[in-house]
DNA sequence: TTTATACTTGGATAAATATACATGATGACA
DNA sequence: TGTCATCATGTATATTTATCCAAGTATAAA
């Protein structure tokens, strides 16, 4: 049965449309059909294959890993950077730029921030956030209290003092530390007023960036200038958290580690945070490995950003083949 | 400048577009942007090579050589057939069954239709045409005198009235021979009622069905029937005629060769064909190589239909490369 | 034959996409 | 620092494309 003469015609009319850019209407003109026969025959056209649509990853990117990780952790989104080395610092530096960018390029006006301070990565980004054009939000809100000496919080306070001048909104500080010294301490903390209004707000919060911390007992020291002791920290290593988001550990599983240490903590909980609009979370490097592995299955986050080599990492621990673990991007897929 | 972040955006949007087949709003929901947005990025995807469209040819279509044709003749329309081998009879069938589908599925309802009732060519394509499904035409006339004995024209009628019968058309036939024994002959016929009438819907004919003959001596014997003298014959290969269209001869370069045989020609002229709406012309085969050459430098053509071979020879002779002049097609382009 | 079912088609129209426009920001340069 | 040109963005809207519908045809079954 001669359908290549169909074929044939189906092959012009695609390559009027695509290839000389005419619009269907004209085609139609020209061919002495109805609009509708060409809008079918460019239809059938891609069915049979005569028209073939690639969308190519450009260099530097890696839109395969990241819909593997969507698929495979069921998240929503995911953005994974480029990144010379596998070095902490570098790795920091490309998260915290692409997250820069993404808050930049998504945030909408009237939108209430929340930031978990403590971390560094987080703090990169801040510096690389471009003063807002238009868009403004409404408050930055601090989701963990400060750390280090009750005077020298400084740290945190900066970082949500700045973005939220960045971003234009209004500044909500956690005037209280991250973890108080015990679980009647952190009741008297949350009694003041301040402390009380700032965490109101947890619960409109429509954008959270969160850190993911790893759980190393060195790191855990100097992370927390001694808020810990050694017994809980033992704890929690006995409880398997391999990590934690603002201080709400998690283990492998993405299983919430309850241990008295979380009574302390005064900040945003696991659950307020599951409630938020969009939670984004930055975290990369080697030793972070299994608490972003952790974070995922926590099923709290809505972006992952993150970089090259933990992508890689985290998609061989749950057996996927990396086609492209490194090197020269080569990511495209046909389509329909 | 890392507007990496920024290709990434867009690559995903791409991916999302194309290869998940969001719309538009939905992905700008998605990326939290406006839809015009989405719109952009999918137009800076292109440019920046990040979505490719390609069109294939499918196997046994020549939509490059047909491109070329288009170009090189400025022709506004080209279709070139398969055909397994360069002789004369299989062409004509495929020649004729593409003519066929072509003259179905573009035929407008209403549309007058003139044949040249002299070519094989044209014989195939009525074998070949599917009774019309809704689209009828309005009259299908006979732009060309019967050949042989005046009892014997039955060819030409019966080929006028079948086209006529299947387009739903009412023939209008030209009960006159196509070559008048003399000048002062063809006067006597033209004032006959019925001849005067047909001819007289010439100029409203909208789709002209045309075979192109090949001047050649022996084939012209056969086929005029003895109808032409030797002097005449002389006189076309003299004046370097090529070919006709309805017995209208042209030279290589389109030229119109004006002889006295044009005197007794009883059909429709040139000029006439020059302003219908559509002409199609149907021809292929090594012998009329030249012939075709001629008639598309014409400009009378608004459709030619011819087969590979003779395509790759018409191109050859104006020195274009012909780069599948045979064999498997691969025939392609990359868009935008 | 008659009847039912599955396709095609063009016109009308709904849906989707591209663009015009206004606004605000950015950056060059006086 | 002010001014102008450029650029990006979202909204509203125009343009373009896809689909619904009704009508007609072919094909198969009865």
């Amino acid at each position: 049965m001669p359908r290549l003469n169909e074929l044939r015609m189906i092959a012009r009319v695609a390559q009027m449309y695509h290839v000389e850019g005419q619009r269907q209407a004209e085609i139609a003109k020209h061919m002495r059909i109805s609009q509708a026969s060409v809008s079918r025959m460019l239809k059938k056209a891609k069915q049979e294959e005569i028209i073939r649509t690639t969308v190519v990853a450009p260099p530097g990117t890696y839109g395969l890993m990241e819909e593997k990780l969507r698929e495979k952790f069921d998240l929503p989104e995911a953005i994974i950077v480029e990144c010379a080395e596998d070095r902490d610092g570098a790795i920091m530096s490309r998260i915290g730029e692409a997250a820069a960018h993404f808050v930049e390029t998504t945030l909408q006006t009237g939108e209430i921030i929340g930031v978990s301070s403590w971390s560094e990565t987080v703090l990169k980004m801040v510096d690389n956030i471009h003063p807002m054009k238009s868009a403004t939000a409404k408050y930055v809100v601090q989701t963990l209290g400060g750390m280090g000496a009750p005077g020298v919080q400084t740290h945190a306070t900066h970082l949500t003092t700045r973005l939220a001048r960045i971003t234009g909104a209004e500044p909500l500080l956690l005037s209280a530390p991250g973890v108080a010294q015990s679980r009647e301490a952190k009741q008297v903390m949350l009694s003041d007023q301040y402390v009380r209004e700032t965490m109101d707000v947890f619960s409109r919060i429509t954008m959270a960036i969160v850190g993911i911390g790893a759980v190393e007992p060195s790191r855990m020291l100097t992370r927390s200038g001694n808020v810990f002791s050694d017994r809980e920290l033992a704890e929690l290593g006995e409880a398997g958290a391999v990590g934690d988001i603002s201080l709400r550990f998690f283990d492998a599983d993405g299983k919430s580690v309850a241990t008295p240490l979380n009574e302390r903590v005064i900040g945003m909980p696991m659950e307020g945070l599951a409630k938020v609009d969009r939670v984004i979370g930055l975290a990369g490097g080697l030793s972070k490995t299994q608490a972003v592995l952790g974070a995922l299955r926590t099923g709290v986050l809505d972006v992952l950003i993150t970089d090259k080599f933990t992508a890689a990492r985290l998609l061989q621990l749950v057996g996927e083949d990396v086609s492209t673990p490194s090197g020269v991007d080569n990511d495209f897929r046909s389509v329909n």
